[in-house]
DNA sequence: CTATTTAATGCGACTATGTTGCTTTAGAAG
DNA sequence: CTTCTAAAGCAACATAGTCGCATTAAATAG
């Protein structure tokens, strides 16, 4: 695997390599329990928060957060296109409690002197799998 | 032995009308702690949460989560249309920290055998007022 | 190779948000 | 007034996320 080292200053280490892998093998956004719960060697939750919010810095992934008020992360698979990466819609399943980002764009319009900087949507329901 | 009351209404209290009050005034959704910062009278937190989520089974209010992970209670203000109350951005503004309910819809189109049940939807920036 | 620099990690403490169980209080109906 | 029970208060708990500080270990210079 490729180290996404943008910023020179940053090291490749066991830790992040292994926390990269397993959200890249999910395919999904996830939550730092559930990396931790996933990945089979031992990581600090703290330096697990500071490996994801450093890969977001990076742009290799993103957040967003959902109703259940967690912080999910996601491989940012377009992040060349800024806006594409960002504004689009993520799916909750209540069921397999899973975060995924959907193909679809968020549109929107804003009032006069409102400035966006960050969007954060995310549908909640059934996904494919739990239908 | 009265078996017949099988209806059980909400009563009216004190602290219902003033977190409402509070809310109504404002004009915008409000976190927990906002409501209890600027309520005139003394009320349990516990009790906050239970007033606001019985507002939000009753339609009255409607709950939205932040990126800040926090959740906020808004006024409903055409709840007879489901749609539109719920379907809506809502706007965070990271300089005077409120929550704002935009008139903008949220559209969106969902691939197959997917189910929404609910739409969290969460522009952040700076509103006309911080410009 | 060793030595140096400092990013990254581990640990513990801490804050904040929200919930729950249990007891007490009080609203509304009889 | 009495009864029933929703609602409130309190305390404990659970979880999420952050921060300071000491230690470890990448990257690199010598």
């Amino acid at each position: 695997m490729q180290t996404y080292r943008i910023n020179m200053k940053r090291r490749s280490t066991p830790t992040k390599e292994a926390v990269l892998d397993v959200i890249t093998k999910t395919g999904k956004a996830m939550s730092q329990d559930a990396i931790e719960k996933k990945i089979n060697i031992d990581i600090n939750r703290a330096t697990i928060y500071r490996v994801l919010n450093r890969f977001c810095e990076d742009g290799v992934l993103h957040k967003v957060v959902a109703e259940d008020g967690k912080q999910y992360f996601a491989l940012c698979l377009d992040c060349d296109n800024i806006h594409k990466s960002i504004n689009h819609f993520h799916f909750r399943c209540v069921k397999c409690e899973t975060i995924e980002c959907l193909p679809t764009e968020v549109n929107f319009s804003i009032p006069d002197k409102y400035t966006v900087q960050n969007v954060n949507c995310v549908l909640t329901g059934t996904c494919k799998d739990c239908f």
